[in-house]
DNA sequence: TTGTGTTAACTAACTAGGTCGTACATAGGA
DNA sequence: TCCTATGTACGACCTAGTTAGTTAACACAA
């Protein structure tokens, strides 16, 4: 390693930046046309870059798929890590960390999609990455304290598992974009309706709630 | 139109027969693989016809796909046609409908998988079938049922919208299935764990009367 | 019964258009 | 001269869909 020069550093923000930007495109290409059916060529076509750098950065489609996932998942992670809750009652916490994956998750489509693709999949990607495979979820570490707290103070029942918990959480608002389709198309109803989604963000607070005060 | 003779009947049965043999093979090969990955070849070869016959049947790839959707679909309705909680008390009669649901859904892990795919489509195939756009779900009916018999007992709250609970149940089966494989990664528990199947069917229950009583 | 025309069922081989990945050439800084 | 970075063009393979032709069953007239 050469110490690092002026013109060392810009390149490197060259590279980066070349980097972001097939990874930006990418996303959208693989989130929109799964694994299979996305095309290197058209993800090229779109970036401001070629096929040949795309092969000289990632090495190949999976590779670039893969950094794809891992960069969706840190996203992700990142913001997840920010919650903050402390200050409030078990019941008002469980209601805020319900809607900030809500929320996320709304904002995140791309993501949930990629996440739906690689199921199809079976994971055999995310398996494949060192950095993804045992990422937990930080916003766990936030739930289990707010479950400890409504326990000892005896108002949340003992015998949840913050897992658990998280899992309805995730299958209500992931279910909202991922099956929205195949929704609409047969019950005629569009569950990202704006004129429903504070209905439905405070519904899943309630369900929880509810479920850990009974 | 001739009279049908019994050679006619015969043919007919073949024919049937034929159809539902490279349904069968075609179901199988595009919920593991999706819709892109799937190759008419490999289902042309793992069938006792030839590829040839698949487009003489349904006409192309998509025609084949759509009628893989609209056969499981069919099949899944019909059996939830079979629903029959009448003489249940409500809270009894909506543990039980989640977990029909809960089972149902398990057994039939490629249905889950069609649907997921279809989504990542979009639905549009699914639109595009006069058989399934609109099919509303059977269950849907006796839920609707058992809602309003529990409000009038004045034992269920009474905002509640049958589409809704619908959609919970749903988003907690289907989730437990379409997304195993990422939840496995990353947290490391299998939520088909055999060991866990009772715990996860009641708790849904649990939660929906909790809710629903509330 | 036999010959003949007709039609449905079926098959192998092919085509046209992609699709990933690579070989090769080049430029320019260290 | 070596290394990183980049562009062009191509090759090997794959895949949905088609073409052109075969087989088998049947209807019916002679």
């Amino acid at each position: 390693m050469a110490a690092p020069s002026s013109s060392d550093a810009e390149r490197q923000r060259d590279k980066d930046r070349t980097r972001a930007d097939i990874l930006d495109v990418a996303t959208r290409e693989f989130a929109d046309k799964g694994y299979t059916g996305a095309r290197v060529d058209e993800i090229a076509e779109r970036t401001s870059t070629t096929k040949r750098m795309i092969y000289y950065y990632f090495g190949g489609k999976e590779q670039l798929y893969i950094a794809v996932l891992e960069r969706a998942y840190l996203a992700i992670r990142a913001l997840e890590a920010e919650l903050d809750v402390e200050h409030l009652a078990p019941e008002d916490a469980i209601r805020r960390l319900a809607e900030l994956t809500f929320d996320h998750h709304e904002a995140h489509p791309d993501f949930i999609r990629l996440v739906s693709i690689e199921n199809i999949h079976r994971a055999e990607h995310i398996a494949r990455s060192e950095v993804l495979a045992g990422l937990a979820n930080p916003a766990l570490d936030g739930l289990t304290q707010i479950l400890e707290r409504g326990r000892a103070a005896g108002r949340f029942r003992a015998d949840v598992d913050p897992l658990d918990v998280h899992m309805v959480i995730s299958s209500f608002c992931v279910f909202r974009l991922a099956n929205r389709h195949t929704f609409a198309a047969i019950f005629g109803r569009d569950m990202l309706d704006p004129g429903r989604r504070e209905h439905y963000r405070s519904m899943l607070g309630d369900m929880l709630v509810d479920y850990l005060t009974s």
